[in-house]
DNA sequence: CTGTTAGCGCGTTCAG
DNA sequence: CTGAACGCGCTAACAG
C-alpha cells in the first residue's frame, strides 16, 4: 500500500463504475432511485471496493451545504453544560449534521476566535451559550443568513430565540419550597451576574419576590473558587437570623458545590440549616441528608435549540418548537428537611 | 442588507484592494510578510471593511490541510472524560487547529459513523477513546496517513500511540494505600471490561498483585446502573470477610458513584469499610469524611495525546512527547482512614 | 515582490 | 435516464 493512497475521488468510482460522475453523485446525492437498478449496484460495488466517500469539503464548497452546526459552549467542564450539549449532539445527528462544539471556558476572547472559526468552516447553524457580548459577530452572522439560537444566556441586542430554564418558575419553586417547609430566612448564593443573563434574572426574581412569601432574604456573590466572601456572608447571616429557620439557596450547580464545602467548614447540619441548589447534580443524592435540587430538562433544551434552528434551515424538515421555556422539576431532599 | 449577502469572497477583497487573489491569499496564508507594506494595508483595510474571512472549506479542498483534528469520546457524560476533552481542545487551540468531538455513547454502531463523517470532513489527525474495535475503520485513516492517537483505550490490531493513566502503577499504589492503612480484604468493583483495554489490566493486575500485598480478594463487575448484583456482591463479601478489616477499591469513577450509593443503602460507614476509587471527582471531598482517590492528570493526557499527532502532522511544530502513560496522584481522604 | 494560470473534488446545469 | 462542461473559493506552481 503506497504511503499516502489519496482519498478516492468520484471520478474514480464513476470509471470503475463505468459510468459518469454525475451519476456517482446523485447515487450520493437525494436522486438515488432515479438512476438505474443497474447502475445502482455498479456504483455501490466500486464505491465498496474502492472505500469511496463523498468529500464533504467539496461539497460544502459547491452548494454553501457544509451540513455542520456549531455550538459556543461557555463552560464544558460544567456538568449541566455537559448534558446540554448532549442533547444538542443527539438532536444535531437526528438530523443528519454534524456538531462543532467550542469551548470559551467563559473568556470572550476565546469567544472571539471561535465564532471566526465556526464562520470559516461554513457552518450552517449556530447554538451559542455566551461568555461575553459578541453581539457584533452574531450580527455578522445573521446577516449571512445563519441562523442562531441563545442557550441558556441573552446576548446584548441580538434578537434570537433564547432556549432554557424559566427562570421565573424556577426561583419560584424554590421560594414557595423552603416556605412550606417552614424556612424563615433564606441566603441566596450566586455566581457573578455580570455575563449571565440568566444569572441576573434568578438574583432579581429572588430579591423581587422572596418577600412575598414571607421570607427574610439576603443574598451574596461567589467571587473566587473558594467562595471566601461568602463563608463570611453566610456566617453573618446566620447570626442575624439566629431566631429564624435558615436556609440558602444556590443559583446554580457550582453555587450548590462551594456552598456544600461551606457547610461543611463550619460544620452546619444540613436540614436544620436549609440548603438547595438549581441544577442537579450526581451526587447530590450522596451527602447525608441529601440534597434538595431543581433538575433543568437538559436534554430536552438542547434538542429543542437545535430544533429551532433546523427549523429555520430546512423548514419542511422540523417545525419551530412551541415551547422555549423549561420548567424545573423539584427533587425533594433531606437538606431542606427540619 | 439583501437576504443573504453571500460571505465576501477572496476576488472581491483582491478588486477592492486593486490586488490579485494571491496576494491576497498570500496575506492570509504564512507569506504575509512577503508583501509589500503598502499592499498589506491595502490588502487589510479592503478585508476589513468587507468582513472578508477565508473560506476554510474551499483551503482544505485545495491544500487537503483542513485544519481540523477529530476526537471520539465514549461517553461525553463522564467527569473524566470532560477533563480530557477539555486538554485536547486546548492543545488543538494552541496549535491552530479546531476540533470536531464526537460523542459516541459507548455504542460501535455511532462510532462507526463517526468515523465516516470525520473522513468526510477531512480530518487531519484523530484522537480515539473506542468504544468498540473500529480497526478496519482506523487502518483506513492510517492508510490515508492520517495519523491516530489512542486514548486510555486500545483498539485491536491497531498500532498506535496509547496515551493514558498507567493502569499497573495505578492498581499497585491503591493496593499499597489499603495495606499499609491496615484492611485485610478487598472487593475490586469495575464496569464491564470487555470494550476497554484500561478496565482489563485493572482487573487483571488487581487480581494478580492483590495476594502480593497480603490482601484477601474478590471482583464485581457492575452490570446495571443501580449495581444491583454489585450490592449482592459487596454483603457476601463483607459477611464472607466478617473477620477481616475490609475495603472496596472502585475502577473508576462511575463505579465509586454506584458503589458509594450502595454504602449509603447498607448503611456502612465510610473508613470502618474502606473506600477508594481511581479517578477524581467534584464531589469525592464532599461525602464525609471524604472518598480517598486515585486522581489521573487529565489535562496533561489530553494535550499530550494531541502532541502526538501534531508531531506526525507539523514534525517541526511539535516533538515527540516522552511519556505517553501516567502516574496518579493519591487523595487521601477520610473513607480509607479505619 | 507581484500577477497569471490551473486545478482541488464535487454538484449542477444542460443537452442528449 | 445519462454524460459533458462549468464553476464554487482557494492555493500552488510558474512567470514576470
Amino acid at each position: 500500500m503506497p504511503p499516502t493512497p489519496r482519498r478516492s475521488t468520484i471520478l474514480e468510482v464513476a470509471r470503475l463504475a463505468g459510468a459518469s460522475k454525475t451519476s456517482v453523485s446523485r447515487y450520493f446525492g437525494a436522486e438515488r432511485e432515479r438512476l438505474s437498478p443497474s447502475l445502482q449496484t455498479r456504483i455501490a460495488h466500486a464505491a465498496g471496493t474502492l472505500g469511496y466517500q463523498p468529500n464533504q469539503m467539496a461539497r460544502g464548497l459547491k452548494g454553501g451545504r457544509s451540513k455542520l452546526l456549531g455550538m459556543l459552549v461557555a463552560d464544558i467542564r460544567n456538568p449541566f453544560s455537559v448534558a446540554i450539549t448532549h442533547g444538542v449532539e443527539q438532536a444535531c445527528r437526528q438530523y443528519g449534521f454534524s456538531l462543532i462544539v467550542c469551548n470559551t471556558d467563559n473568556d470572550p476572547e476565546q469567544e472571539r476566535q471561535h465564532l471566526d472559526l465556526l464562520g470559516a468552516y461554513q457552518v450552517e447553524g449556530l447554538v451559542v451559550n455566551a461568555s461575553g457580548n459578541p453581539e457584533r459577530q452574531l450580527h455578522n452572522f445573521i446577516s449571512l443568513g445563519t441562523p442562531i439560537v441563545l442557550l441558556d444566556r441573552e446576548v446584548d441586542h441580538v434578537e434570537a430565540e433564547v432556549v432554557g430554564l424559566d427562570n421565573h418558575q424556577a426561583i419560584d419553586m424554590a421560594l414557595e419550597h423552603l416556605a412550606d417547609q417552614g424556612y424563615q430566612a433564606v441566603l441566596y448564593v450566586s455566581e457573578a451576574p455580570e455575563q449571565s443573563s440568566t444569572r441576573q434574572k434568578r438574583l432579581l426574581r429572588f430579591s423581587q419576590t422572596a418577600e412575598q412569601h414571607g421570607l427574610n432574604y439576603t443574598t451574596s456573590l461567589l467571587t473566587d473558587m473558594n467562595g471566601a466572601a461568602t463563608l463570611q456572608a453566610l456566617s453573618d447571616f446566620l447570626t442575624t437570623h439566629q431566631r429564624h429557620a435558615c436556609a440558602v439557596l444556590c443559583g446554580n450547580g457550582n453555587a450548590t458545590l462551594i456552598v456544600t464545602r461551606l457547610f461543611q467548614q463550619l460544620g452546619l447540619p444540613l436540614g436544620t440549616v436549609g440548603l438547595m441548589g438549581i441544577d442537579e447534580l450526581d451526587w447530590c443524592a450522596l451527602v447525608p441528608p441529601g440534597i434538595t435540587t431543581l433538575a433543568q430538562p437538559t436534554e430536552a433544551i438542547g434538542k429543542t435549540a437545535v430544533q429551532c434552528l433546523m427549523h429555520r434551515i430546512e423548514p419542511h424538515a422540523a417545525l419551530m418548537p412551541k415551547e422555549l421555556s423549561f420548567a424545573p422539576t423539584l427533587i425533594e431532599r433531606g437538606s431542606t428537611q427540619r
